[in-house]
RNA sequence: UGGGGCGUGGCCAAGCGGUAAGGCGGGGGUCUUUGGAACCCUUAUUCGAAGGUUCGAAUCCUUCCGCCCCAACCA
């Protein structure tokens, strides 16, 4: 049998070549390298699926580099989470955990091989002095007054940089490359700068700090990694790690590729300005289930499994993308469909009066928790006199294609028997606040024996045995597609484009008993309403549940459409 | 006005000279004790534009247009 070959992206197409021609060996070792200043976000996703799937797909290993070369931003807080969320993601570096500032002895004795090749020089112009030697997109560089240092001199003074003879600085190592060049990367690139300050690893051990430039492909040769995959905007480093490769003598030689990052409409990606969202208290931590990071992705209910098939049919390509969130949700609908058990829960309840059913008597009735999956079993769930039904469910005077309940209208509750609403009662204000009706014995199960259909079927709560709950429901974090782009553009605050209405919490919910002691991040699907999991604040009876993702929801379509 | 990357349907994305995969979304339908799920049908005469090469071009060549990235002692 033939079949069409499964595409690959342009990346496992590389490495695939790669691997036949026997290039590194034969070897595939990939590295994901975040720098632990924030935590990581569904961007962050789609290159760790990258780099472990590629990795695993060609029976190599992807390592697992925390690049901490920038001691004032990072912190101990952040590869904790990292780690934590990486696993949580299912991927596994087994040993493979390193630090960049594992390196800094090596690199460092990079740096001193380099000033004796005549290849770097220390520079002591100031950094505004710097950046006007530097030149212009359009202008080329010029020469700082320092270049031309011995390689004696450069040694010296390196190796007091080291000794912390200088303060924050003073001066700094340079690549000794092409102050014309058209690439700017390329003109003199600082190396190494000096910082005296604690540095979460290595403490006040080191007072100069290599640049990521240098680090990176350094880090990457002392490892073997084969391929270094990173996002676009590093393709005009990529000649700069080449160089670093070339005249450090390396004990291998990884080359880097580059794709596009992943960008999501309706929310943010910078880490800076996540940072931001998170100090300036717009958003319950970073692990508010509003956030696109993994945290709060995880504790708004989302699977990991689900973010990783989101990540594969986002694809690997070079171009710019915006990724509409509505894929995401689809991808986790789709996940917990199949297996997630179903529950009941009454959001905004509206007590309904069965005037024909005995008072004080219960029913137990039988329910499947999973409608496509016998497996998952059955529970009993009690049926009684005085019923919680969703206000949403009801109208006093509803529109044509409205099927739910309304005054003389007949309906099936779930499971249990066919109703019919005789009558509404109201307020002074004219709300409905009860609802009387009757119930039909003969329809127990929800069937009528003379075969007459409703239209609707209704989830609901015994209101005696149910369990009083929180729910929190959560809309899209900003109001506009492109929050980045609108707050440029508009010379705006991104504060200002925060969706009030992102985060709505719930009160007196009425859930079926057995939801009042959740399992911790337990998740369950409510029927007609969505996938919700138990959030952490739960405590024992006061339960308190995030809402995942709504159910595909037709009537609300038909409803807007009106 | 420098260098680099990229342009295939609303959003992604295959395609690698032989006559536009697939997913999401949209539209229509079947079924249904979740207005859920499942299932079926449908949605680009055209690949940023214009020329050219070729029997044949989204794929090759030329020119043009558009978008993104780069001037931290951040990564």
């Amino acid at each position: 049998m033939r079949e069409a070959a499964e595409s690959r992206d342009f990346i496992r197409e590389i490495v695939a070549a790669d691997v036949a021609a026997g290039n590194h060996g034969g070897k595939v070792i990939t590295r994901f390298p975040p720098e632990p200043n924030g935590y990581l976000h569904i961007g962050h996703a789609k290159a760790i699926c990258l780099d472990f799937g590629v990795a695993g797909e060609f029976g190599g290993h992807c390592n697992l580099r925390f690049d901490d070369t920038n001691p004032v931003k990072e912190d101990v807080e952040y590869v904790d989470s990292i780690k934590d969320d990486v696993e949580w993601l299912g991927f596994h570096w087994h040993d493979r955990e390193y630090y960049a500032s594992d390196y800094y002895e090596q690199l460092y004795g990079f740096a001193e091989r380099l000033i004796q090749k005549g290849l770097s020089y220390v520079d002591s112009l100031s950094a505004d002095a710097m950046r006007e030697h530097r030149g212009t997109l359009t202008e080329p560089g010029i020469d700082s007054p320092y270049r031309t240092r011995s390689v004696d001199e450069n040694l010296d003074l390196f190796r007091r940089m080291r000794a912390a003879e200088f303060p924050d600085g003073a001066h700094v190592l340079r690549a000794k490359i092409d102050m014309r060049s058209p690439n700017i990367t390329m003109r003199d690139p600082v190396l190494y700068r000096i910082r005296h300050a604690d540095h979460h690893r290595t403490g006040r051990t080191w007072c100069i700090y290599p640049m990521y430039d240098f680090a990176h492909p350094l880090s990457d040769a002392i490892e073997g990694v084969t391929h270094s995959l990173c996002t676009l905007e590093y393709v005009d480093h990529r000649p700069l790690y080449d160089w670093a490769i070339a005249h450090c003598e390396t004990p291998s030689t990884p080359r880097q590729y580059e794709f596009a990052r992943l960008n999501l409409n309706y929310t943010i990606m910078s880490k800076r300005k996540l940072l931001q969202l998170v100090e300036q208290k717009h958003v319950n931590g970073w692990d508010d289930p509003r956030l696109p990071t993994i945290s709060g992705l995880r504790r708004r209910g989302f699977t990991p499994e689900s973010i990783r098939d989101f990540c594969a049919r986002v694809g690997v390509a070079k171009k710019e993308n915006v990724i509409d969130v509505g894929l995401l949700e689809h991808c986790v609908r789709e996940d917990l469909n199949r297996r997630v058990p179903r529950a009941m829960a009454v959001l905004r309840p509206l007590k309904l009066v069965l005037t024909n059913y005995p008072d004080g008597q219960v029913d137990e009735l039988d329910m499947v928790n999973h409608p496509d999956d016998p497996s998952a079993g059955t529970r009993r769930v009690p049926f009684s006199r005085e019923i919680y039904i969703e206000r949403d469910d009801f109208m006093l005077d509803p529109p044509k294609k409205f099927f739910r309940l309304a005054p003389g209208r007949e309906v099936r509750l779930r499971n249990a028997y066919l109703v019919t609403c005789t009558h509404a009662i109201r307020n002074e204000a004219g709300e409905v606040v009860e609802l009387r009706g009757t119930y039909d014995p003969a329809t127990r199960g929800g069937d009528a024996p003379d075969g007459r259909k409703v239209k609707a079927t209704l989830h609901w709560v015994s209101a005696q045995h149910a369990a009083d709950a929180e729910v929190r429901l959560y809309e899209r974090l900003f109001t506009v597609e492109d929050p980045e782009g609108a707050a440029t553009k508009a010379n705006a605050e991104l504060a200002t484009l925060l969706n009030p209405a992102s985060l709505a919490v719930l009160q007196g919910c009425k859930v079926e008993a057995m939801l009042g002691r959740p399992a911790a991040g337990a998740r369950y699907q409510f029927e007609r309403l969505g996938y919700f999991a138990a959030d952490p604040d739960s405590r024992d009876g006061a339960p308190v549940f995030n809402r995942t993702v709504s159910l595909k929801d037709t009537w609300a379509r038909v409803a807007s459409r009106e």
